[in-house]
DNA sequence: TTTTAAACGAGACGGTACGTCCCGTCTTGAT
DNA sequence: ATCAAGACGGGACGTACCGTCTCGTTTAAAA
């Protein structure tokens, strides 16, 4: 596993093919039989490697699904530094990003990964250490960034905290999501960006 | 289960003090060695029951969990319809609802079963739609309450979606439970309330 | 079950009905899916009847079987005082009647039951005792009889053993039969019988 | 199972020593609860073995019971081809093979584990033909090369069918102890090997 | 004829064992 | 010398039955 990997001079023996193997693997087999189903033993089946390769570089079967997640976030969108939109319109920028957001949500692909994920975080810190600074940490930071240049162009408040704002912005869609307690539409993503920039007050 | 005490004379049959152990084993059982590790088995043993009594009643572990959540939340408190805090103030009162909410979730007698929960509800609609049903919905219910008084009050936007407002005061609180992705102090609460009511942009 | 039958009056309380459904259903689920595989729940939601009807009048699955085995043979041939057929030639009269037991033996109507029986006798002495008194008991009698004529009529030797002489006629044949240790042939019966009348020694 | 050992060369990974315990194991236990009551499960914990361990290499209760006999067998005497003792006197020498028959058939630490074996090929036919190619098979063969050394020395009629002969023989002891239908005593093996030699009908 | 106690069908219950799956570790044979 | 293959001790799964125990409901005897 990534702790692993950089703690140790094994990690040149490492057979690369295998380990891609594992990974794809795992992928495929959370999206077909769930998380709750998924076994080291048919991830190596699948994969045609010893059950013991999967044991020598991975903790968990939380940490193989996290590093699957990440070859597959990777591959797909790997350009140095993320950015949010900016057109100076922060608030059809957000709705925009919110709008993408929820579509990929919606993706059957990502659905099931995502939710094992995300539930395999709350149950193990050491994994949810390693999502905050490998995943969420880097994201969060992309969104402050956008954030933090409206804020310097006056279009939010100068005292605002942005890790609030963020979770303000991304939580309830997350949530959402996650407990099926509403449809996520571009609707929905809108309403919450312009909920959360004008406040619950009225204006004025 | 519920849902299958609900549809059936059988239940007549049924065994109180069997099901009051499952529940009490349960619940204290997934505090004590975590959801992961909860067992079918351990719980009938410790409740002192044959396992095809809870195969018999329940479809499933988190069902289970469930029906021991609501025992130990209707044994608290069952006093018919629950209410927040209307003092008029709806800032001051939101604070105080929510720093409650912070006291709970840091109590590590709750901690481990909430997280299950949570976690259950993610990956099973059945028990998703249960806990609408049954749990989220009347506290959602009881949310917008006090929203929707505030609004007649004129304290709130007269167009706002009170169901994006309750998630945006409670969502971004049980995300940073659930991911650790923060402290969850009486400050927040406070910072979380006032800036979902002033909104993200500068006022004026 | 047929002691406690005896021992009781509340058998007069008993539901005829209900034996028989109980009997036949036991006598044809032995058939279908073999003794070892027949349950007393089976037998009973067969026979339409709650297990503690089965509970109440047998001590045990075997129990049940051998009332089994005895309807089914009392409602072909229950004439009183059974006989073999005496001829006058004991050598023609013994082939007679091994052959046709060989063939009662090779209908499949009757192998598993009858295997059932044979071995449940094995193992549970209370069992053997009931089936040497009403079953083995009455049939072995019955071959003494016959041999006893022969003895009377000069043709057997005046100190042979009975009990010897019958088991050494038709214990070979069971042996073979329940062992599978050879085909159950008329020319079997033919030379069981031959050789057992004159030995093994040449005579002469 | 031995029909499994043969066919694969699997065998070589596997563990002798679990395989040892296990049917050390079975043997002790058939002894001490009965064959009715003795579990897979039982028999694991006992050897301190995996049940999948037992379940991998042999298809059935009856199967490990079978190996077990075998071991145990194995060990009191391995001594390549077996024979009956051979003294010139047919009569005595069976006369003394039988009682010695009837004193193992009465020793607690043989009856319930033959009990067993022999009702499981009653039921088995795959179990069945292993006994008879392993165990009823050599032991006939050596009783049938006793009858023929007798029967070259004209001690036995020329068109003898050895198997008939070797059944007469050896039949009504086993059923007699099955059955439980008369005592075993060494008067009966004189009596049966007598009856059997002379034949029922009287001599001269 | 009514009462009343049992036998009855149904099936829930605390248990035991089943045979299967997978865990994480250990061993082996082929490459 | 590495690694796929997979055996191993172990634990839990979900199912089938065990034998016991209520439940209401017949049903047949005693009153």
């Amino acid at each position: 596993m990534t702790t692993q990997r950089m703690s140790s001079s094994n990690a040149s023996r490492r057979n690369e093919a295998s380990r891609r193997a594992i990974l794809t693997a795992a992928f495929e087999l959370v999206q077909e039989v769930g998380y709750a189903k998924l076994s080291i033993e048919s991830i190596a089946a699948r994969a045609g490697v010893g059950k013991q390769t999967i044991y020598r570089w991975w903790p968990s079967k939380g940490a193989v699904l996290f590093d699957a997640f990440l070859l597959m976030l990777g591959e797909q969108a790997d350009t140095g530094e993320p950015a949010l939109p900016d057109t100076g319109d922060l608030e059809a920028d957000l709705k925009t990003v919110l709008r993408a957001t929820i579509e990929e949500l919606n993706d059957p692909r990502y659905d099931e990964p995502m939710r094992a994920l995300n539930t395999e975080i709350v149950h193990d810190p050491a994994l949810a250490a390693l999502y905050s600074e490998r995943l969420d940490g880097p994201m969060r930071e992309m969104k402050k960034r956008r954030l933090r240049s409206a804020q310097r162009a006056g279009q939010l408040a100068e005292d605002l905290d942005l890790d609030v704002a963020v979770e303000m912005v991304w939580g309830p869609l997350l949530n959402r999501w996650l407990q099926r307690s509403g449809a996520l539409t571009p609707e929905y993503a809108d309403s919450l960006v312009e909920t959360a920039l004008s406040g619950l007050r009225p204006r004025h």
